[in-house]
DNA sequence: TCGCTACTATCTTGTTAATAGATAGCCTAA
DNA sequence: TTAGGCTATCTATTAACAAGATAGTAGCGA
């Protein structure tokens, strides 16, 4: 059973016509007699009264039904990838916690803007699990911090970070090595990059890993540091947009350890849907205007 | 883009490797990558990621869903016809009212027993506009009262109804002309064939067709008849079946006028669905046993 | 680093199916 | 009865397809 028969068969059914049904689609007569032919021998059902005037038998009609999901789902997988200028579908993002809550809303809100009809849909998680997300194709594209060393990927720098410690009192300078070993830190659970500084941060000052509590979330994360429970390492943007909230103080960090790129990581463009490419689009423009 | 060509996409998807996908399909590795690479270039996306494992990219996971969408409605509607044994879809049955009432009920739950997926819809009407409703192929068959002139349709004279004449009170010989032409006469509505036995009663007894009200339902008829109202004609059958709740009386009409045929009037067996089909082996064997 | 293995891409050939045009047959309506 | 419109059939050409053989490539282990 071939769709070309079954739109052919639609025809028919709705010009009452083999010639019109050919004309709509561009073929001539015989080539419609052949195809319904076909299916009727297929099915072992006539499908089209012939004598008078030419319809569906109830074969024929209960047979256009089920053609007509065919088709409308065919055209559909169609306008997907052919669909001018409108994206539709489906877009899956992975990106780090903290990226998801201080970037990637005004991107969103741009790309939502110019693609209505897409499905956004985020998966939160720290750096090692989005990527194994991507490399799982469970995910379209990922924000996660450093590139990808694995090759046929495309990657995009997509933000600059500068991460300050957070405490909740006042700093000036670098805590001592004994309030450091004194204090817990906090961190996103396994995986995170930024984790992976606060290590390296306790090394620079001469302190091996102490205790590091692991969070799911940023906002309990801040809470704790808040209420005094230890540090915690993250953007400043990200603090800023939430020091008004929790009584949190910051310091800056020498910039071997405070900056942080993350980038944007997709598979190559070549495998992308329109909706992903858009979405590349979307972030380029915001990528640029950030960065002048 | 063909339904083949998307059957071995959703299987490379699903086994993950070219040849794999070949071999569940019966048919060899190289005409599954000729058909991906077809559907590949008609959409201009790549649709699998062929470097280190197998495996669909975001396209071809989004066609993959779309293809599953075609495949299920493609192998439901083949299962309609060359699923054996039980038959599925739907059957639409346009009926007399009387018919519908007295006779249909034990066919149909025969009917649905022995095909529980067939979905039955029943449309009742006067004979006229049931005729009408095969022929535009609003209904897959009709139970109507006398056969069909048309050619090209299939007849079975289903079931013989005896007429008789129904009252508010005890009868034991037909009524005087005078007292036929002051009541009402009760039928259903325009076209309906008992109707014409009314007035061919009437004209027997030299009486001109007087009042005849129109009913659209059995009941509201029987209840004004009981009331007192007039007169009907109605097979004895389905009078029996209501008399213990109306106080109506009978009487026996002359042959010529009590007989009245039904017939089950369907398109060419060709044309039939299974679900017709064995709708009819339903009703032959009913009427067999109703008839010996 | 070097093969070994398993996999996909490409090429070739024989076969099959699809297309468009021409024509014959049929039904309907005047 | 006849003319007009419609479908079925036939045919030659062209395109598509399937299967096998072969070449190329990535990944794995020694």
């Amino acid at each position: 059973m071939q769709l070309k028969s079954l739109r052919l068969l639609v025809a028919v059914a709705e010009t009452g016509s083999f010639g019109a049904a050919a004309k709509r689609l561009h073929t001539v007569q015989s080539n419609v007699t052949t195809h319904i032919k076909k299916l009727e021998e297929e099915l072992g059902v006539q499908l089209i009264h012939r004598a008078g005037r030419v319809r569906p038998t109830s074969a024929g009609l209960a047979l256009v039904e089920y053609a007509e999901r065919m088709l409308t789902a065919h055209d559909e997988a169609v306008s997907l990838f052919k669909g001018q200028e409108k994206a539709c579908g489906r877009l899956r993002i992975g990106a780090m916690e903290t990226t998801t809550a201080l970037r990637l809303p005004p991107i969103l809100a741009a790309y939502h803007a110019a693609q209505p009809d897409v499905d956004i849909q985020i998966k939160t998680g720290p750096t090692a699990e989005l990527v194994e997300l991507l490399l799982n194709g469970q995910v379209d594209c990922v924000f996660v911090a450093g590139q990808l060393e694995h090759g046929r990927y495309h990657s995009l720098k997509a933000f600059s970070e500068q991460l300050v410690l957070v405490g909740s009192t006042p700093m000036t300078k670098m805590p001592s090595s004994q309030a450091l070993l004194t204090s817990a830190f906090l961190a996103f659970r396994q995986g995170c990059s930024y984790r992976q500084r606060i290590e390296l941060l306790l090394a620079s000052q001469g302190v091996n890993a102490g205790r590091i509590f692991e969070f799911g979330s940023l906002d309990a994360m801040l809470g704790c540091v808040a209420a005094g429970m230890g540090y915690t390492v993250l953007p400043c943007g990200t603090v800023d947009a939430h020091q008004h909230r929790f009584g949190i103080h910051t310091l800056e960090l020498p910039t071997s350890i405070a900056n942080i790129d993350t980038y944007f990581v997709a598979p190559e463009p070549e495998t992308w849907t329109p909706a992903l490419a858009s979405f590349a689009d979307t972030l380029r423009d915001a990528v640029v205007v950030d960065e002048p």
